[in-house]
DNA sequence: CCCGCCGGTTAACATTTGTTAAGGTGACCT
DNA sequence: AGGTCACCTTAACAAATGTTAACCGGCGGG
């Protein structure tokens, strides 16, 4: 049972993310915070959404992390994908009866809640926001489908280390990282059931990580000496994050919509 | 090079998907037809689109069979999922500035083009085709994650015969199937770079699903003498592949917007 | 009509990864 | 201070899956 508290939570992560694609206008910026209509804190281990609710909700990571998850029949978890400050967990629950997945904190979390009316009445108002929110849902089916090529065809130690590099990647995106470190926002545990390996093998693959010098840090800390190395031990190559900018012809045709109010 | 003839190609199959989920009126669906600007044949291992290009429109599969895969820098490949008649191949080319992965036929194939130009424009004045195109877009997320979690955390016994139940449910919706039987879209190798296994292991599972007499069929053909049965070995939960029809409130909110033209 | 090739099938063997079980450490609670 | 709990670590062994290498059958092209 979150407490809570009535707007004033900003939704800086977020904006800095979707500025990295596309620089908004202040006024789109401003739009965007005032959507917040209130911020709840859910402490480490508490469901944000269970298995066949359907919340018709939007929410925004504000800090912490979460995860999306299912739980399959015999009971093993498999975790979809993580959700680091920045990240928006659409519940698609207007038009689905029922979510197929379960969204969990993998550490105490504060999420922002949208008003998801105006979101859907006022967005078209605003073009930069409405392109930016949509390249930030196709960044997020692009790290999906690189999940199920780094399960699919990836062994365990080339897995992980593509995993730690992309945390790393989408972690300095909103500016989570010093240096080359961040707080690794995951157990050994949840490593594996990401990666679709068992957690001693998991911890089997960091040391081996651990002996070739390729990270390092301690409880929760996660540090790469050689960012490099990291990567290319990983075979990360990190065209699917999209991480360019917007293409010209769309940063045209914004501005000239601009002039026309 | 595929041979191509203007217009004329209709888009049953999408259509028969889209009111399944919701019925269309008669214009909605002649506006969809209408938008058909050319129909390509491409014969069987022809790439659709190539990983690296940017082409920012969007086709509808109308015959035959393909899917998304990525290579991995060490050769292997993975697909990443199947595009029946009535899918739809999304480009994002208009955001991204390159598709992180291919798409190729996995057998002689129709492919629809629309002119997305119009379908962007127009889309607003339709909004039952705009619910319905959301939701098959949420349905191929939805099928995306369940990769995931199959790859990740079911064993290859239970990954082959999950895939065949899913090819069913889909191609039965639209209307691909005779009783229990479908003409199978794919070969061995292709079904263990689907499911990140080897070819041989896969000719294994099937060999052991025939032997079960959970799956039969020929060169090409699969026939589900009892889908149940199946499904069980599966552990087949049809429902994160929401075939339930829209939500009362959407088909309300909806019918009245109609009223207000 | 034969050849070549693609897809399927099988076997023997190699390797990766899972399982079980047993500690270890540090944080936090009382 | 002692105890509990969550997380990490390691070892020995078991099981699933990959690899390699054959061979088969059908079909389309020359």
């Amino acid at each position: 049972m979150p407490a809570w508290n009535i707007g004033g939570a900003m939704l800086t992560s977020l904006i800095k993310k979707l500025e990295h694609f596309l620089p908004l206008p202040d006024p789109d910026k401003e739009w965007l915070n005032g959507l917040v209509s209130r911020s709840d804190e859910f402490p480490d281990h508490a469901d944000i959404i269970r298995e066949g609710e359907t919340p018709a909700r939007v929410f925004v990571v504000i800090a912490g992390h979460a995860c999306r998850y299912k739980i399959l029949p015999d009971g093993g978890r498999q975790i979809l994908d993580f959700m680091f400050p920045g990240d928006i967990i659409e519940l698609h629950g207007l038009l689905l009866k029922e979510t197929d997945h379960g969204i969990v904190c993998l550490s105490p979390a504060t999420v922002a809640r949208l008003d998801s009316d105006r979101l859907i009445r006022e967005i078209i108002d605003h073009p930069y926001v409405t392109v930016a929110l949509w390249w930030s849902a196709l960044q997020q089916e692009a790290i999906l489908r690189e999940r199920v090529a780094s399960i699919g065809r990836r062994d365990a130690y080339t897995r992980v280390a593509h995993l730690l590099c992309e945390m790393f990647e989408r972690l300095r995106l909103v500016g989570e990282t010093v240096d080359h470190t961040y707080m690794l926002p995951i157990t050994q545990v949840e490593l594996g059931d990401a990666l679709g390996i068992s957690e001693v093998h998991a911890n089997r693959m960091l040391r081996r990580l651990q002996n070739e010098r390729l990270i390092a840090g301690g409880h929760r800390v996660l540090r790469i000496p050689d960012l490099e190395a990291l990567k290319t031990a990983a075979a990360f190559d990190t065209r699917y994050l999209h991480l360019d900018g917007a293409p010209q012809p769309v940063r045209d045709s914004l501005s000239r919509s601009r002039l026309l109010p």
